[in-house]
DNA sequence: TGTACATCAGTGAACGCGCGTTCACTGATGTAC
DNA sequence: TGTACATCAGTGAACGCGCGTTCACTGATGTAC
């Protein structure tokens, strides 16, 4: 923000941040380079010192988000510890916490049409963050009984599947579609009759 | 297909078709006014005897997704009858046997940014489509005690969005997310435990 | 059955637009001596 | 401390492109008499 000249001296960044605002405002759709640029303060050349071109930027965008993403889950899963079961739960939270709060990031990720492979950095960021989520998931496969444990990786799967479903149907204004009831309600109850079908959480809880 | 001279005939529904196919192939984004009238044979221009510019087209084709989608829906209902517990499975795996069919139609519904508000016809379609799901919820919560009964709009949310979750995260192929089960295991294992968890299914099936 | 005429589905040329990308350049910054 | 020079981040003009949409038109079809 301070006074600057010719050069700009944090571009890179500045480009991601305008990237992620017109994604949020506009949809994946609505996000222009050049636009994204002027947002800038910068002529559409200049994108191209630091990207290798719209996709690349918009890559760059969503491996911020899987870095904080990760992030995210990696504390709400200690801050479920010793619980395997508040981690997990809280995971599913998180999910829903990070849609809100940080749209350009999730519809960069999840809406955009990049690729995770895009670049090496986006996968390897993905895979981080699916890492927590399954962690938190085989904690808590320890507590079911080992022949009718399911794999971990599937109800990871399961609670991932759901918390999406929630966050595209009913967070994000997915437009003209009425919620019936706070996302936020909607998973919570929806993660705990699929716990308690799991036979982790009392019938009578 | 019969030859055809100056005059189409068909030309309405050649149009949604080649739009349902071009979605299909290069995703919402992918599709253009331009190219859809030349995959029908015809002027870009003619486009407009028929409907009022690029989003009445998509949502035409979208309407006739959401038409599909509810006649599948409905016939999965009937067939579970008179189970209402199967009844209710069936919806759900009418849900991801409709995104795989009919891949065009899903993503106009879905992930064409278009509303459903778009147009009335749209929007009843859509509202018919709904209605089969609730039914189905409807039925089955009367086979739970009705001092610890979730209203049946809850449930329905819960099953959508775990449908909708798996199919967007895991069978559309969601670029460079490799799905760790095939996808219609996924969703009945997981439609499965959240029955249990409701205490519709007896833990040991 | 034949002719005149209204209807209307499609043509084809044109439009203005903004896009992503390229290029040779220039001006600011940093470094060596 | 001062100068020469290399580095490199940004400029600005230009490009080719395909888009969605408009317009006056024309040719085929259907209908009245």
């Amino acid at each position: 923000m301070s006074k600057r000249g010719y050069h700009h001296g944090n571009l890179k960044q500045a480009l991601v941040d305008a990237a992620l605002k017109l994604i949020e405002d506009k949809g994946p759709t609505g996000f222009t380079l050049s636009e994204a640029s002027k947002t800038a303060g910068v002529t559409p050349a200049a994108v191209y010192r630091h990207f290798e071109g719209r996709n690349d930027l918009i890559a760059e965008a969503a491996r911020q988000g899987y870095e904080i993403f990760a992030e995210l889950m990696e504390f709400a899963y200690q801050s479920g510890q010793p619980s395997a079961l508040a981690a997990f739960e809280a995971t599913g939270r998180a999910y829903l916490a990070f849609a809100r709060k940080h749209p350009g990031h999730y519809i960069s990720m999840f809406e955009s049409g990049i690729s995770v492979n895009q670049t090496p950095e986006l996968a390897a960021a993905s895979k981080r963050a699916n890492d927590v989520l399954e962690k938190a998931a085989s904690d808590l496969s320890e507590h079911i009984p080992a022949d009718k444990r399911p794999p971990a990786s599937m109800f990871s799967a399961h609670i991932w599947a759901m918390s999406h479903g929630v966050v595209e149907l009913f967070a994000r204004n997915s437009p003209g579609r009425a919620s019936p009831f706070p996302p936020e309600d909607l998973l919570e109850t929806g993660i705990g009759i699929y716990l308690r079908g799991l036979g982790l959480i009392n019938p009578d809880d």
